[in-house]
DNA sequence: CCAGACGTTGTT
DNA sequence: GTCTGG
DNA sequence: CCAGACGTTGTT
DNA sequence: GTCTGG
């Protein structure tokens, strides 16, 4: 699945990534968790357009917007038919810019963190839909999910499932309202390992357990972990 | 008909 | 809003 | 995803 | 154990 992700870059070396004007990311992120508000980029106007969401997405009806906890990821097999997310796939779609996500390795020992990001080390986009919520107030919330596929090969070794990297050429297609639901779930497979066509593929780097606590966001969450016995106390005789 | 759920992950 | 269960 | 809270009464 | 907040 996908609970944490990067975007380090900064806001102007994202725009020129992604080709877009008027992005706002006012500083890189190491550690985005649900709930917080990040860029992403949505059709407007027959162009693509950013905007901020909420990540977590609150259902239009839904009356307790915590749902929203659990609806961090929507299944790529099952989105189209999900009350919860059907009408988002109709006409919500949007992409979620990153450079890495975090996946926990569970084993005997505890949780260990892994990030997994392009070997170029470039930004990407990940499939998401969006929605708008109302509050009985009047307050409104935009918020987004992100979907999840199989795991590729590489990335099976750590976890069963990943988010769907849609891939440039991809992105128009994905946001594009007249895309017909075939089409649209033909795209999201898991990113394809290295091989026939693909010279470069997904990096999986163990890093330190600081990224765990959402409080912490800073390069230490994407640093390696300190090696064993760093940080025991030191006994001479 | 109305009431109540609506999701993912992982684990059992 | 829409679907399922009672 | 992980971390951290999780309750009531009454009083300040 | 389960839910909420980040």
């Amino acid at each position: 699945m996908c609970g944490r992700y990067t975007l380090t870059q900064d806001q102007e070396a994202l725009q020129v990534a992604l080709g877009v004007e008027g992005l706002v990311h006012p500083r890189p992120r190491y550690n985005v968790a649900p709930s917080q508000e990040m860029p992403a980029l949505i059709r407007r106007d027959g162009g693509v357009a950013p905007t901020r969401l909420r990540w977590g997405l609150i259902p239009s009806w839904a009356r307790d917007p915590s749902i929203a906890n659990r609806l961090i990821n929507a299944r790529a097999e099952t989105a189209h038919t999900k009350p919860s997310f059907r009408s988002a796939f109709r006409s919500g779609r949007c992409l979620i810019p990153a450079d890495g996500f975090f996946e926990w390795l569970k084993g005997p020992g505890g949780k260990r963190p892994f990030r997994i990001h392009l070997e170029s080390k470039e930004p990407f986009t990940l499939a998401g839909l969006a929605e708008r919520w109302e509050s009985a107030s009047g307050e409104v919330i935009r918020t987004f999910t992100i979907l999840t596929t199989d795991a590729s090969e590489s990335i099976s070794e750590i976890h069963h499932r990943m988010p769907v990297i849609l891939a440039p050429e991809e992105r128009d297609t994905w946001l594009d309202p007249s895309t017909g639901p075939d089409r649209l779930r033909a795209l999201l497979r898991p990113y394809p390992d290295p091989g026939p066509g693909h010279a470069r593929g997904l990096a999986v780097q163990e890093v330190s357990t600081r990224v765990n606590s959402p409080a912490h966001d800073d390069p230490g969450c994407i640093a390696p972990p300190p090696p064993p016995g760093h940080d025991l106390p030191l006994f001479r005789t």
